[in-house]
DNA sequence: CCGACTTGTTGACTTCCGGTCAGCTAACGT
DNA sequence: ACGTTAGCTGACCGGAAGTCAACAAGTCGG
C-alpha cells in the first residue's frame, strides 16, 4: 500500500554508487572524521549493506582509492614514441593537472594515506610502479642509487604538490620545470648518464 | 596494614615516566594498534590517570613525538661556522644517525604521521623549520621557487631513507651523497646558484 | 603522634564506532 | 498470482575514547 521500504538494485550498479559516493565524501573530509554508519546514512542505505558490499571501512576506503588511481595512471600515460624528456614532460602535466583539478582529493589522500595499512600498501604500489615507468626509460639495470633516486623523486614531487597547492606562488610550468631539474639533479647524483 | 593501593608521585615526575613509556611504545606499535587502556595498564597506572596528564590519545602521541623532535634538532644542528656544504654534510649524517638508531621510531612516526591533525602539523612545523635552516645558509630572500625546491627536497629525504631502511641497498655515505647531490640539482633546477 | 587537608589517583559509567547475523522483502521468473 | 532468490535491514556485540564523582597517599600543623 505504501512506498517499499527500499529500493533494490544491481550488485554492479549498487556497488558503483557506493564507490562514487565514498570518493566524494572521502574527498571531503579525512578517513577518521567519517563513520560507516553516516556514510550509510548518505547513501541512504542501512550500514549492514555497506559491510555487504565492502568487508572493512579501510577495504572501502582502498576501494575509492583504486578507482581514483587508475583515473591517474590513465592521465600520466608516458607516450613511448616521444623522447624521454617530452614523455616525460607530458606525464608530469597530466599529474600536475589532476592535482589541480582534485586537489581536495589530491590533499586527503596524501594526508590519510600513510595510517591505514591497505591505503599504504596502495600508495606504495602506485609509487613502485610510477618508479618502474621511469626506470624503463633508462639505461637497463639500473643500480641501486639510481632506483632510490627515482623512488624518492617520487616523494620530492608529493612533496611538491601539497606544497604549491597550499602556496599557489608558482606557475604550474615553473612547478613541473622544477620537478623535471631535479630528478635529473637527482639521477646526476646517482651516478646515471640522463635520459636526454 | 597492607600496600598501599597506589604510589604516589610528583606531577613532573609522573608527566616524565609516561612520556617515556609513551615514546617506547609508540616507536613499537602504531597509534591505532595501542589503546589508552593498554598503554595505562603498561604503566601500571589508571587510564583516568592518563587522561588527567594529556587531554587526549592524539594529544599524547603528540606529546611524545615533540620529545623525538627535540632530541633530532640537537642531533642535526648546523654549525655556523662550518662552510655551507661540509655543515650540510655533518648535518645530514646526524640525521642518518639518528634514522639508523631509531629505526623504528622513524619508520613509525612517517606512518601514523598523517592521519593525527596534532601530528601533522607537529611534522609540518619541523619541515618548516628544517628548511628555514637551510635557506638561512643561501642568499637571502630567495625566490618561491628556491623555498618550494628545499621544502620539497626534505619530502625527497624521508622518501630516501624509508626505501633504505626498507632495501639496505646503499651505504649511508652513498645515501648521504645522493641526499646532498639532489638538494644541490633542485636548487640549482630552481635558479639559485649553489652555496659553495 | 594524630587528625585534617591537599591533590594525585581511581573505578564505574557513557557514548560512539567498527563489525556481525538472522531474518525480512522487493523484484523477477514462470 | 505466487514462489524463489538474493538484495537488504534492524538489532545486537565487543571494545575504544573520554568523563566524573569520590577515594586515599602523603604532608603539615598542633
Amino acid at each position: 500500500m505504501s512506498e517499499p521500504a527500499y529500493t533494490r538494485l544491481q550488485v554492479d550498479e549498487r556497488r558503483r554508487r557506493l564507490l562514487e559516493l565514498g570518493a566524494d565524501l572521502f574527498a571531503r573530509h579525512a578517513f577518521d572524521e567519517l563513520s560507516m554508519a553516516a556514510i550509510a546514512s548518505e547513501a541512504g542505505v542501512s550500514k549492514a549493506l555497506l559491510y555487504h558490499y565492502f568487508p572493512s571501512k579501510a577495504d572501502f576506503f582502498e576501494a575509492t582509492l583504486r578507482q581514483a588511481a587508475e583515473d591517474l595512471a590513465v592521465l600520466t600515460e608516458v607516450d613511448p614514441d616521444l623522447p624521454p624528456i617530452e614523455a616525460l614532460a607530458k606525464s608530469l602535466d597530466g599529474f600536475l593537472e589532476y592535482v589541480e583539478q582534485n586537489e581536495l582529493a589530491y590533499r586527503k589522500l596524501m594526508q590519510s594515506a600513510t595510517s591505514i595499512g591497505e591505503v599504504k600498501s596502495l600508495i606504495a604500489e602506485v609509487r613502485e610502479n610510477t618508479a618502474q615507468r621511469l626506470l624503463d626509460r633508462l639505461p637497463p639495470d639500473p643500480p641501486p642509487k639510481v632506483q632510490a633516486a627515482v623512488r624518492a623523486w617520487l616523494w620530492f614531487m608529493d612533496g611538491a604538490c601539497l606544497d604549491w597547492l597550499d602556496r599557489r606562488d608558482m606557475q604550474r610550468d615553473e612547478l613541473r620545470d622544477l620537478l623535471m631539474g631535479t630528478l635529473m639533479g637527482a639521477l646526476m647524483a646517482a651516478g646515471a648518464e640522463p635520459p636526454v
